[in-house]
DNA sequence: AAGACGGGGCG
DNA sequence: CGCCCAGTCTT
């Protein structure tokens, strides 16, 4: 029956799952949202501090419906993934206008407001409201992979839709909220990439995978190409006053929305691409070391430079400009590699 | 179906 | 350095 591997994990959940998680304080359907997405991508112990910073300077759906973007994006930089940011900020105000400012109990609903997809939703219905739904993340998928030995890689389609019905399957009907906390904590504690801790796991005896003494199989891994390289130069242009100037960036793509510096290539001539492209005119006072900063689908190589600026003709904006102290930069939304340069610079 | 999207953690 | 993480959206 079914109902085994969810009675052996509901058991195990009480006495060694985590009880003690910030957004499990008060389980209201918002702090549970706001959790999840925050989860997408990023452990949960680098969400902790953010979730409660988030949280203190939003307190309801309805104060974040209402704030700035760059407030709520200054909230999130350093998370990376800033597009769930946007998202949040965008279902925020969808949920002020269309549901009265509570989020919807109702699956297909949630499925409309963006950032919310199939798993996010079945994780507010079963956590936030206790409705009988599935999810399927990567701790779970993790789990079903070895306790069913499925092969292949979970990010093909043909295996993810395996997965959903096992996932599906294997849901009870009644605890279902802690059942849905248990298997991501097993996962996430027990259950893990790597040295799987198979002793102390409540369903081991099942585990096909251990069956099999081949936990290390599973799941099967992602095929891997080679990642480019972007290279990139950064202009720290400074003004008589000390001043950086910061360029909002457009809200899709890499960075989007937060705060950086004017870019060029570095197959460009810096002072001519400025004067061109910005009508500044500017002398180069230092190039700095090379930044490398790598992410999942390509490598960046950034090189920051130091400019002064002699003069200014007719600006063209390129966006939204300002001009900033760099230690006052830090309270906008600025990306993890701005961020890092000014705590330099100011040191 | 495939690609884009950030940053951190770990072996 | 490679791989992965409480995924979703766009093309």
């Amino acid at each position: 029956m079914n109902g085994q591997f969810s009675d052996q994990l509901l058991a195990w959940f009480e006495s060694c799952g985590r009880h003690n998680l910030p957004w499990q304080q008060e389980p209201e359907p918002y702090h549970v949202w706001l959790s999840e997405i925050m989860l997408q991508q990023t452990q949960v112990a680098t969400v902790i501090p953010y979730y409660n910073r988030f949280l203190q300077r939003f307190p309801t759906i309805k104060l974040l419906a209402d704030a700035d973007i760059d407030d709520v994006l200054s909230h999130w930089a350093g998370l990376g993934y800033y597009a769930r940011g946007r998202n949040l900020h965008r279902a925020a105000k969808m949920i002020c206008d269309d549901y009265s400012g509570d989020l919807p109990a109702n699956k297909e609903q949630l499925l409309t407001l963006p950032g919310i997809g199939r798993s996010t939703a079945g994780a507010i219905m079963a956590l936030a409201f206790k409705q009988h739904d599935a999810i399927l993340d990567g701790n779970v998928k993790r789990v079903l992979c070895r306790f069913y030995a499925v092969n292949g890689w979970p990010g093909q389609p043909a295996v993810e839709k395996r997965l959903w019905q096992l996932a599906e399957g294997l849901t009870p009907e009644i605890n279902v909220a802690h059942y849905t906390q248990a298997i991501m904590d097993l996962g996430a504690t027990v259950c893990t990439r790597s040295k799987p801790q198979c002793d102390i796991c409540p369903v081991a005896s099942e585990c096909l995978a251990r069956k099999q003494e081949s936990q290390d199989k599973y799941p099967g891994r992602k095929p891997k190409k080679t990642i480019p390289l972007r290279e990139t130069v950064f202009l720290l242009l400074e003004n008589r006053k000390g001043e950086i100037l910061f360029e909002k960036r457009p809200a899709t793509g890499i960075w989007g929305g937060l705060w950086c510096f004017p870019e060029c290539s570095p197959d460009d001539d810096i002072e001519e691409w400025l004067l061109a492209k910005t009508g500044f005119s500017a002398s180069i006072i230092k190039k700095l070391s090379i930044i490398k900063h790598r992410l999942t689908h390509f490598r960046m190589e950034i090189l920051p430079v130091h400019l002064k600026v002699k003069q200014c003709n007719n600006v063209k904006a390129m966006g939204e400009q300002q001009w900033c102290a760099s230690g006052d930069a830090l309270k906008f939304g600025v990306p993890a590699p701005v961020r890092n340069l000014l705590l330099t610079m100011s040191e």
